[in-house]
DNA sequence: TGTACATCAGTGAACGCGCGTTCACTGATGTAC
DNA sequence: TGTACATCAGTGAACGCGCGTTCACTGATGTAC
């Protein structure tokens, strides 16, 4: 059952938007190419039609996710507004739709070149992007302080998530959003 | 080959003191039950005979690990030293020897209820101590800052671990320390 | 204190299962003429 | 434009492997007398 060149693009982004929310939804290891391809609406015997291994997969499905999360930030206007998006419940609850950096990221480390080299220039890009945001102090100033207030939100949704308390999940929340989103 | 009550109790802290390092080294996924076992200079058929399965382990490795940290973290004197100590390339070296929360965070929230049940005690504390350790603003103020802190300590060892580049790495470590660490 | 027996920590083989990957096959698509 | 054939995206069965867990067994330890 070929398929035209324009369909067979077409199923590999759907494999490749799949894999990029159930990674973050349930981890590297927690999916499998079946239930990738499952997913995507396909069965597991094509998926080497398209990628070299899962390793590979996973270094487009995380490059996806990046991109999604530079576009989303570069919709939001003012810091406080990016602070207080990314540190609201809704985002914590979505785990699969959301940063990748928080709901992969003790993992990243241990995964291939890929996956780590896409997620590396995507820190340098997201630290760049923070410290033009910043309009207080030195250019070494504001890229400390876009550092520090990057790790601080990833630390924050990582704590949320983590905990199993929603009385102290919220708390996390609030006031990391007061303590960074401060101008 | 029946051992001593006082031997058997010894092997199973040896078996916790391991999985604790495989875990954060390696993930919860990344590590099985026979390698834990062997690391621990025993076979895995006798692993039931200490834990009713793997999960529970891995709250006992977890907990381990926090009480590691808590005991390190009361042993160090003021917050500059905590935080050049926790944001120090030794520890972005040492995953397996350090905190759990950075090793293994955004893989916490996938676990079982033992797990995270530890991790937010571990939170709770960690967070109490630090607001403790903060001599300024009023005590809401404190609490708000301890939080924050806290986030972007993890965060940023996270990120640290994360990056390929080793330049970025030091850098992202440098000026966490730098915010993070002012008085 | 000494003896007989029950207990049970540890061993190593085995289990069922799910995983990543491979493969022969299908049949519509793409292409050469 | 039409025809004949090669291509190749997708299917579904199969592979080898490692995993968590179970089990029959061993033999030193613990205990009851």
């Amino acid at each position: 059952m070929r398929v035209t060149r324009e369909k067979a693009a077409e199923n590999r982004e759907r494999i490749v938007a799949a894999a990029a929310r159930l990674f973050r939804e349930k981890g590297f290891d927690g999916v499998g190419v079946d239930a990738i391809m499952a997913a995507a609406g396909l069965t597991h015997g094509g998926f080497y039609r398209h990628f070299g291994s899962k390793d590979d997969l996973a270094a487009e499905a995380v490059a996806r996710g990046f991109a999604a999360s530079a576009e989303r930030q570069a919709a939001l206007g003012s810091l406080q507004d990016l602070v207080s998006s990314y540190l609201s419940p809704r985002h914590r609850e979505d785990r699969g739709g959301g940063c990748t950096v928080a709901a992969l990221g003790s993992d990243i480390a241990r995964q291939g070149a890929g996956v780590r080299h896409r997620l590396t220039a995507y820190v340098r890009d997201q630290v760049d992007r923070l410290a033009d945001r910043l309009r207080v102090g030195s250019a070494a100033a504001r890229r400390e302080k876009a550092i520090a207030t990057f790790a601080g939100l990833v630390g924050a949704l990582v704590l949320a998530r983590a905990v199993d308390d929603p009385v102290l999940s919220d708390e996390i929340l609030t006031a990391a959003r007061a303590y960074y989103g401060a101008p």
